[in-house]
DNA sequence: CGACGACCATGCGCATCCTCGTCGTCGAAG
DNA sequence: CTTCGACGACGAGGATGCGCATGGTCGTCG
């Protein structure tokens, strides 16, 4: 479990730091807005509202558009205001300086089982069927009617959500935010480019449909 | 969204209750640990854990075997050992009186925020049948005899929701509402134009009706 | 260092799709 | 029968979303 601490102070950062790798969490700290968004992607982010370079209820609403990443707001700053305007822009908890470790682990595992159920990737089924198309998410390793394909990471990591819900249709936000772990805005065709070389590799025995304006769905064509 | 206050002090309980229906959620209040199991099942549960009849961390733990329930524990002790042992026993939040109803309305949102996207992450996506007509509402194809036709984003939208009430009127304002993500109505004829789209498309096994100054029905023709 | 592959951003072209206005028609109420 | 409001049938316009090609950045490896 990936957890992401935000805090320019120092003394304060290494403490929390410590604490957490001591509760068995893998642990990354940056010290300003830009880098957290850079950092990303975490299970959960630890934000220190009180930055120096930017506003931190920009960054919290930034991170937040990633479904899967959970935010516990931290400030020294007690006012209910500051707590209800932080919890309204997509806190999932708010905690207040001095905080106790133990209170603050106790509501990171809070926070954790309710956003486990939003994390994709089912550890269960490695190897994942489609027609022809054959997935070890294990080894990383693809096939089409035995014959190995290469693919590259975002092109696997594509595929393999495509072929968890094969047939369905998976909607491109949840794409960029499951493949990019994206904390991006601007309408990007980085998407459109992966599909593309996906389709090109698949060849004619799998399709990647396109659904306007909803998203992509991936069917085994018969014959 | 249905809530759930447990609380034994009356004065406490009529003040909580009274500023969650104003914020307009349906609310219900009990007075002990046993009427609270009997009474769930909730969205949120605003837990007492001084509960004069029965341990309420035991009521807790209960009451956190539904996955679809989030507790929000309350207390007038302030410890933080009590805290942790309340997240630890399955609170999503645990706030200390006296707290503010703006911040317990914004942490209830965002306790909301958390379980709505736990469920979406594993949606249903019902087949919906009409007659001849048949909607998967995961792969977003729909087929009438088998037939499969295409529509655009809003007609698949549009007619879903018709044949998930097939037979029944559905009001135009709740149409728009539900399809255009709206409130609004300028006198526009784009409703009726997808109506139309819609008509030419199914054919002559499925015929939407218009209901003048209501809505629309959709019904399968038998032939 | 230089080449290379993977990845990301951008812009254009194009095919839809959506919207909304006008006008004609229909239905219900009086 | 008349009147009035609501609906149906168009027909553009403008908006949207996607595919593809291109150029740039970064890290890796020889």
């Amino acid at each position: 479990m990936r957890i992401l601490v935000v805090e320019d102070d120092d003394r304060v950062a290494r403490g929390l730091v410590t604490a957490l790798r001591h509760a068995g969490y893998d642990v990354r700290r940056v010290a300003t807005g830009a880098a957290a968004l850079r950092a990303a992607p975490a299970d959960v982010v630890l934000l220190d509202l009180g930055l120096p370079d930017v506003d931190g209820l920009d960054v919290l609403r930034r991170l937040r558009r990633s479904e899967s990443t959970a935010v516990i707001a931290v400030t020294a700053r007690g006012e209910e205001r500051e707590r209800v305007t932080g919890l309204r822009s997509g806190a999932d908890d708010y905690v207040v300086k001095p905080f106790g470790t133990a209170e603050l682990l106790a509501r990171i595992e809070a926070v954790l089982r309710r956003t486990r159920a939003a994390r994709a990737t089912a550890p269960d089924h490695p190897v994942l069927r489609v027609g022809e198309l054959e997935l070890d998410t294990g080894a990383r390793t693809a096939a089409v009617s035995g014959q190995p394909l290469s693919l590259t990471r975002k092109e696997f990591d594509l595929l393999a959500l495509l072929a968890a819900r094969a047939g369905s249709v998976v909607l491109r936000d949840h794409i960029v935010d499951q493949v990019w772990h994206a904390t991006w805005e601007a309408p990007s065709r980085t998407l459109d480019t992966h599909v593309a070389a996906l389709r090109g590799k698949l060849g004619g025995r799998l399709r990647i449909e396109t659904v306007r304006g909803v998203g992509y769905r991936l069917v085994a064509v018969d014959g």
